[in-house]
DNA sequence: GCCAACGTTGGC
DNA sequence: GCCAACGTTGGC
């Protein structure tokens, strides 16, 4: 089981979206960068933990948990045309893309957002604090999973 | 809106 | 395979 960070820009897909969804899950699809792809594709497996983040909006931060449920497979929006994903490229022989099913855990008892985490030692190293870091899908220490939750005020004993 | 950082494309 | 140009991301 691995740990995951997400991004989701929160007017086009936020954690409420998710907790809305059918199933409180939903595909994590139209990630159209080959690194998240080969992540997606190659390393994320059903029962793997997400921190779910905001990105590009007022107040960027981890907001909530969630749960991956379905492993990559083919992201079919890649081969629809209507798509704001389109991919001429992927057929279903190539798909190309992939996307995983997520499922809603929980909302943190507080966001925590880039000051928090940037002040804290060890969250101050994670990927998604790195200037210029644009990888929609990041892998997450076990250090810093649970200190994530320790700061948010989780009870992790 | 600005701009730095990055990924992708395409000419050569 | 190089690399400049371009488009996008994303914090501020």
């Amino acid at each position: 089981m691995r740990y995951w960070l997400m991004k989701s820009e929160p007017t086009c897909f936020s954690l409420d979206d998710l907790e809305h969804s059918p199933g409180q899950t939903a595909p994590w699809d139209g990630v159209r960068n080959f690194q998240a792809r080969n992540l997606l594709r190659d390393e994320t497996k059903a029962g793997d933990r997400v921190l779910f983040y905001h990105s590009s909006c007022s107040e960027p931060a981890i907001v909530g948990l969630a749960e991956v449920v379905r492993g990559g497979y083919p992201d079919h929006t890649a081969q629809d045309s209507r798509s704001d994903h389109y991919d001429p490229k992927a057929t279903p022989a190539n798909p190309i893309w992939y996307m995983v099913d997520v499922k809603f855990r929980m909302r943190l008892p507080r966001p925590l957002t880039r000051q928090d985490l940037a002040g804290h030692p060890v969250l101050a190293g994670m990927a998604v604090m790195q200037r210029g870091s644009r990888l929609s899908v990041q892998p997450v220490t076990a250090d810093e999973w649970r200190a994530v939750l320790v700061l948010a005020g989780i009870d992790v004993s």
